[in-house]
RNA sequence: GGGAGAUUUCCCGAGUGGCCAAAGGGGGCAGACUGUAAAUCUGUUGUCAGUUGACUUCGGUGGUCCGAAUCCACCAUCUCCCA
């Protein structure tokens, strides 16, 4: 199998530039790069998804640059609904600098700022090297402008674009980077980085966008309780990564595991048969969390957020030793309390949103402490309610975990 | 610069003086069924209050009125048309 076509079986293919990129691609040695936006301190799911290619790339002996966008953070991308607020500088720079960290330890290649290229420009020279380049009814007729138009589009919106053209610019004249690469929803924005070198040096340079990756609904893949999957374990736990892959549908699990994960064709085929044989064994799920959480959390993170798992479901709470449950629980959300009423134990922790909403899952049944039903609100927690003394552990639905302290 | 229109609860979107915490859909949450899946069905979705009660909300500020999301004034933002 030849690289491409590897990314073809992967599902890694949507828009490709040209077709003489193929050939490019099989044979190696082009400098790429792809990029994303410091808009928060951690990436998450979807980043991961897309940030793979470098690996594969670099395997295939490509080389790998990896952009992480000050400058466009600090204007903000349309996203083809309504204009973004402009986020603050401080912030970017935080978030740049935990990006950066992040990327290292995940994907380890070199990272660059257009901050850095795009700080010393000034507005002429800007006008005449890029924006004569760029026909207006060509920038309006691209789909997530022509959609925020509806709502209303500002023009440090409207030239995002630009940004990103410069930056494949820069990258291919100071860089070598004839490839880039990126999720499908940047191609409007790609597309005139091409244009526009094309235009002013008459290189030729390409590009190719990856499918999203969403759930059957076609929802993007990597929300959970409406909170992205962080790749950061601090702010999603191994148990919470693992509990959100092993969820994943069966119809798509297939998927997921040529996208994201490095098994092979054999490999995978294996598991598909499998997997179709015996669904209800998760077999496919289970492989998946395990490439994922190794790769991410390190060696071991897979095997403890199965172990926690194990001993949640049981739902025997009571029965586990108390340090083992401490160990297992390390992961799921902690909150610390005073005791009191059990309606306003729940409210304070964030279990539930409001007493009115806590009465509602209580008389609903919803709850559970300590791995027992709990079904009226006139229990206290106190030292007699908790484990050992100290702990409390309530269950909302069927999966969702609190550790509570008293303190 | 001039004119017309819009701004509603997480989103879309009804609502033009009391019967509006505000229709409907989506989404979320929960329950049943299952395999910690999908599909389906049910409930719920401003806050507080052990029922019918109270409080806060309909871009912002200030008015009119016994009473306003609904009327008036000004401001802000957006859309469309003319220049």
């Amino acid at each position: 199998m030849t690289l491409y076509e590897e990314l073809k079986w992967r599902g890694l293919i949507q828009d490709i530039s040209d077709p003489k990129l193929i050939d490019k691609l099989n044979a190696g040695g082009l400098t790429f790069y792809i990029g994303t936006d410091p808009t928060a301190d951690s990436l998450h799911l979807g980043h991961y998804s897309s940030f793979l290619i470098t690996r594969r790339l670099a395997n295939a002996g490509h080389t790998p640059l990896l952009l992480v966008g000050m400058a466009t953070a600090l204007i903000g991308d349309p996203r083809g609904t309504v204009e973004r607020k402009l986020s603050d500088r401080k912030e970017v720079e935080r978030n740049f600098e935990a990006l950066k960290a992040q990327l290292a330890t995940i994907f380890p290649y070199e990272v660059v700022n257009n901050y850095d290229w795009v700080k010393d420009i000034n507005v002429v020279e800007f006008f005449r090297d890029y924006g004569k380049y760029i026909n207006v009814g060509y920038m309006l007729s691209k789909d997530l402008i022509r959609r925020q138009m509806e709502s209303g589009i500002s023009y440090a919106e409207f030239s995002y674009m630009l940004i990103q053209g410069l930056d494949f610019k820069y990258l291919h004249e100071n860089r070598g980077v004839d490839l880039q690469v990126a999720g499908s929803d940047q191609w409007g924005n790609i597309t005139t980085g091409i244009e526009l070198i094309r235009k002013t040096t008459g290189d030729e340079v390409y590009a190719f966008t990856m499918p999203l990756v969403t759930d059957s609904h076609g929802n993007k893949f990597g929300k959970s309780e409406g909170n992205a999957v962080w790749l950061d374990k601090n702010k999603t736990s191994s148990y919470q990564l693992y509990q959100f892959l092993l969820n994943s549908e069966d119809s798509m699990v297939i998927e997921y595991l040529k996208r994201l994960t490095f098994l092979t064709k054999e490999e995978i085929e294996a598991i598909e048969a499998e997997h179709k044989a015996a669904p209800e064994k998760r077999l496919a799920q289970k492989k998946l969390a395990e490439e994922i959480l190794n790769d991410l959390h390190g060696e071991g993170a897979y095997e403890s957020a199965v172990k926690i798992s194990e001993q949640l479901f049981a739902g025997n709470i009571k029965e586990i030793p108390v340090q083992d449950l401490l160990a297992g629980l390390k992961d799921v959300p902690h909150f610390e309390t005073a005791g009191g009423p059990v309606l306003d134990v729940l409210v304070s922790s964030g279990i539930c949103s409001s007493k009115r909403e806590a009465r509602e899952f209580l008389s609903g049944g919803s709850l559970m402490l300590n791995g027992e039903p709990l079904r009226t609100m006139d229990v206290t927690i106190g030292p007699d309610t908790a484990l050992g003394g100290k702990y409390v552990v309530i269950r909302r639905g069927k999966k969702k975990y609190y550790l509570g302290e008293l303190v």
